[in-house]
DNA sequence: CAGTGAGCGAGCTTCCGCTTGACTT
């Protein structure tokens, strides 16, 4: 039997511990927090000092049985848990509730994971931080307290099941204020020129090469004067530059820096990424996925050099260590690499290969070279004409760290491809072969994706890389946010072009604003969040975390009693939680659209039992009018032009095969009438505003062809019996039931008693059963 | 299936941060 038990977090941890330290030691995990706050009530009792109500999680249970078990039989017991306020409080609570008394307990830690740093460890035990540990309580109890008083208040005043947090809400308010910039933008148009030059080599053959004006117009009219001075303009390069420039990588991956580039370059959502990189780390593949720390270890340094080296020469290598510059980071761990970079591809899924090599580049690139830029800047000029024309190139003199890894760009604005430029000296004659002024839009700030949501919230240090992708599916489950896809729309523009000293002008189309796993705030989101920002404005402040949490660090310095702090907090806090829930009407997003100019009744958008909804008129004079909104309008955006426009429903399309085509909007959405029979418009393309008679002929036609293929078979001497092709497959309809059929029947050729033989056997597809979440 | 929206009220919902499986589809 082992005399030392340690104790870490992670299982996959605990078993290359283990291997460092040999037979005397047993490595055991903790499984992250064995204890929590009690989750029937409020878990803190408010009247004895705050005092905390911890108990152990359900799926802990059988953990700490085992760890209980394994105290008794050793000697002593290594607390290795992170070097953080969890980690400390991890090891507090396991010291709690596993009753180690201090003569058989040790606390040591580690932030990398080779023998040296564990053995070193052993060497240097200390005691438990108690001030680190309240830290933790503090900011355990502050976001409990948060949490459990503001839920309850939306519960009543808005609907039920809703939540509010120090995290979420913060994130849900980044989205709405976001939205609304965009609502509010007004897009400019203005004009690019480029301009295509040619110029002669002494040896006399010619190169072209492209430049962009220093200005950019506002109107048609001045692009065409300028276009017209360019007529048989002499340009001539009047000035030549070359600077040489450095790039330097970037970091090796954080959590959120992870997310981000597997978003961008694999196309993952957050989520993805953790389940992916979890399997990883697990297999011993990578360090450990959720950290915030841009170290790397002695060993990685060294082995990066080697590898660097070996595959692209010496000169490719210039090992560096990164400080991170995030908001209360914590760095109780490395920064995210492959355990053994010099292993160049790996065993798995295809989707686990891309993410570890987008890892390793990442790794070798931030121990790489600077790459070496040459940008060259010419400015050509022509007499008479005021404005001047930049050619830029880059020239890569040196690829460095750029051989493996480029890191990508969020906004995919203007292509910037760094271009190659002849030789071009001062003085030298450029032949304008082209112009060409496009008509451009000035673009609003774009929408949120996933990963650009983590970042922001990282910058401001709100939430921590163990819950930026929990925090991103909360917002969605709870309805504030849905991630989807927006067709664009097409948008004319005009182009402007000289060439052969003529002038000539088109109009084109373009598809702008097409969004792709974008986070849109919904209706609920706005109202909630209108709601939350109007009474707690202290908590919505993109500031809150960063301010709690320089007190946490004075509570872990030992400077500040935790109970103080949040009995201040508290007091100010609760006074609010209790005004607002006496004085405070319930919200239904209610916003006054404007006059009915029918009737001269008000007509309003709000939220009603069955979701938003506009209404002309209330219930004082006469009974109000309902319509739904419809998907892709919102609250916050909808006019009385649009809102007006509802009321109009059913409307007539016209007539096809001699009967009436309408449109109308029912209570499963839109549908077409045609011959008494009813027809769903598509709810992601169909518009029952502006659908066209045709449209609705197709939709038409489109069921009906449908219905027929959906009939297998029937039987005459059994009505009532048919074999129909369903969503899921065929199957069996019969008296309102539906039977599967077994997968080694062919449908078509079933005969009326195999049928009736599945019937009896009770096969019966099962209902869909609505699942409980279980806490 | 195809133009709902009142009001009453039992019993439920909820936070953030550590960690993995256990579950369907």
């Amino acid at each position: 039997m082992q005399e030392n038990l340690v104790i870490v977090e992670s299982p996959a941890k605990a078993k290359t511990i283990e291997k460092f330290l040999g037979k005397d030691f047993l490595v055991k995990s903790s499984f992250g927090h064995i204890r929590d706050l009690s989750k029937k009530n409020l878990g803190i009792d408010i009247e004895h000092n705050f005092k905390p109500e911890y108990v152990i999680s359900d799926d802990k249970k059988k953990v700490v049985a085992e760890l209980k078990k394994l105290v008794k039989e050793a000697k002593l017991v290594w607390l290795a848990s992170d070097e953080d306020r969890e980690g400390e409080a991890i090891a507090w609570h396991l010291a709690e509730v596993l009753q180690l008394n201090d003569a058989q307990t040790r606390r040591i830690v580690f932030n990398e994971i080779t023998k040296d740093a564990i053995l070193n460890a052993i060497k240097k035990p200390r005691n438990i931080d108690l001030n680190l540990v309240n830290a933790q309580q503090a900011r355990r109890i502050l976001d409990r307290l948060v949490g459990f008083e503001l839920s309850p208040i939306l519960w009543k005043k808005i609907k039920p099941a809703l939540s509010a947090g120090r995290v979420q809400s913060v994130a849900v308010r980044l989205l709405v204020e976001r939205e609304r910039e965009i609502n509010a933008f007004q897009s400019v148009s203005y004009f690019k020129v480029t301009a295509l030059f040619e110029v002669k080599d002494p040896k006399g053959s010619a190169e072209t090469f492209p430049a962009e004006l220093s200005v950019r117009f506002q109107s048609a009219e001045e692009t065409r004067k300028f276009l017209e001075k360019c007529k048989n303009a002499a340009f001539r390069i009047t000035e030549v530059t070359t600077k040489p420039s450095r790039k330097s990588p970037p970091p090796p991956f954080t959590t959120s820096t992870l997310q981000q580039e597997a978003s961008r370059k694999l196309g993952f959502s957050v989520s993805q990424t953790m389940t992916l990189a979890q399997k990883l780390y697990e297999a011993g593949k990578i360090t450990y996925m959720r950290t915030d720390s841009v170290n790397l270890s002695d060993l990685a340094l060294n082995v990066s050099k080697k590898v660097i080296a070996s595959e692209f020469g010496a000169e490719y290598s210039q090992p560096r260590q990164y400080k991170t510059k995030t908001k209360g980071a914590q760095e109780a761990h490395e920064a995210i690499r492959p355990t053994y970079i010099e292993k160049e591809t790996i065993t798995g899924s295809t989707a686990e290969k891309k993410l570890y090599d987008l890892i390793r580049k990442r790794t070798l690139a931030s121990q790489m070279s600077d790459a070496l830029i040459e940008k060259t800047t010419a400015v050509i000029e022509a007499p008479g004409i005021d404005e001047h024309f930049i050619a830029t190139g880059e020239v890569i003199k040196f690829d460095g760290f750029l051989k493996v890894y480029r890191e990508s760009e969020d906004e995919e604005g203007e292509e910037k491809k760094g271009n190659f430029l002849p030789p071009l000296r001062q003085n030298q004659d450029a032949l304008l072969q082209s112009v060409n002024a496009v008509q451009k839009f000035t673009y609003h700030p774009p929408r949120y994706t996933e990963a650009s949501l983590v970042k922001k919230l990282e910058e401001l240090g709100i939430g921590r890389p163990s819950t930026y992708a929990p925090t991103i599916s909360t917002i969605q489950q709870r309805g504030y946010v849905v991630k989807e896809d927006r067709p664009g729309k097409p948008r004319d523009y005009m182009v402007i072009s000289l060439s052969k000293n003529k002038i000539t002008e088109q109009i084109k189309t373009e598809i702008t604003g097409a969004e792709k796993a974008k986070l849109f705030p919904t209706d609920i989101g706005m109202i909630v969040n209108d709601f939350l920002v109007q009474n707690f404005q202290d908590i919505l402040d993109y500031n809150f975390t960063a301010t709690v949490e320089k007190e946490f660090d004075l509570i872990a310095e030992g400077q500040l009693e935790w109970t103080k702090m949040i009995r201040k907090f508290y007091s100010s806090f609760h006074k609010k939680v209790e005004e607002t829930l006496t004085s405070k009407e319930k919200s239904k997003g209610e916003r006054l659209l404007g006059t009915d100019p029918e009737t001269g009744k008000p007509v309003f958008v709000k939220i009603g039992r069955f979701g938003p909804m506009v209404q002309i008129g209330d219930a004082n004079d006469g009974k109000p009018r309902f319509a739904s909104l419809l998907k892709g309008q919102s609250m916050d955006s909808v006019t009385l032009e649009d809102a007006l426009a509802m009321f109009r429903f059913p409307r007539k399309l016209g007539t096809y095969m001699k009967s009436e085509v309408t449109v109308g909007i029912g209570r499963f959405g839109p549908y077409i009438l045609h011959d008494k029979k009813f027809y769903s418009l598509n709810r992601n393309t169909d518009n029952p505003l502006t659908v066209t008679l045709e449209r609705a002929i197709e939709i038409i036609e489109e069921k009906k062809q449908k219905d027929q293929n959906k009939l297998i078979k029937e039987f005459p001497e059994k009505p009532g019996l048919r074999i129909l092709n369903g969503r899921y497959g065929p199957y069996i309809a019969f008296n309102n039931e539906n039977y599967r059929i077994p997968k080694t029947k062919n449908p078509a050729e079933l005969t009326l008693d195999e049928c009736i033989a599945i019937i009896g056997n009770k096969e019966k597809t099962p209902r869909k059963t609505v699942r409980r979440k279980k806490s």
